[in-house]
DNA sequence: CAGAATCCCATACGATACTG
DNA sequence: CAGTATCGTATGGGATTCTG
């Protein structure tokens, strides 16, 4: 079907599947890249943690969005949701297996852009070299 | 608690550096995983690439975002641009060394999403599931 | 506390037309 | 060929309010 079993053990041949506009994976991919995704994700790496505290780890995220996000992921199969039957109500989310897998793959990510997101912004030079410097 | 005491604390920091919303790693993070950002990246893992060709491999883009995507990548430093002055134009862009980094940490994640997509589009079950109407 | 529902706006995005 | 300019729409997403 969509991966050729016979084929090289090259990454390259899964990784341009998100290029052709019908797979699935351009869908998967839209999930976890959403503005929030990858951080619920990332943030969830290290436990289980309430709704309340997602919220206030993914600073500036407004409920809307994290139940949306949530729910996205959680219907993707990479987020728990566990909801215990008490007052006040407790809820605790946490990464399935699959998320983990995922979240392996979003740390160097997000760690090698962390590093060097610093460098990056403060060169944002928009042009293609150097825009005439000091002219 | 958010230092956890037994873990590696260099890679942990770095990744949850994005979590916080005025943290230059938000902007790049968000220019990366724009709609489109990721699959220009991973497109240009094969080499350098005309305008056209670009446009006709990452399926369905318009003319307005590729540009757009284009050079806010390029203003990251992670898109190197080649414009050569004859007619008609031909323009090639290729990945800078920042540009091949950040590629590495995304060819383990969009191969893995391609490699599972199916499964996880598949067994969708967004809370109340629709029946499947096969009809 | 954990959400759902509603309102509403900003802008991301696509389609088309035009240009050097 | 490789864009830019303009326009219109869709949707993302924030603020607020309400509920169990």
């Amino acid at each position: 079907m969509t991966a050729p079993a016979g084929f090289h053990p090259s990454a390259v041949s899964a990784a341009t599947l998100v290029l052709q506009a019908d797979c699935p994976s351009r869908t998967v991919l839209d999930h976890v890249t959403s503005k929030w995704g990858v951080l619920i994700l990332v943030s969830l790496e290290s436990g289980p943690q309430r709704w309340s505290e997602l919220r206030r780890r993914a600073e500036g995220i407004s409920e809307k969005m994290l139940a949306q996000t949530l729910r996205t992921l959680e219907g993707d199969g990479f987020i728990h949701r566990d909801a215990q039957p008490i007052i006040p109500p407790r809820v605790d989310y946490s990464l399935t297996a699959l998320g983990a897998e995922l979240v392996q793959r979003l740390l160097p990510l997000v760690t090698w852009i962390g590093e060097h997101a610093d460098d990056i912004i403060a060169s944002t030079a928009v042009g293609p070299d150097k825009v005439s410097a000091t002219s």
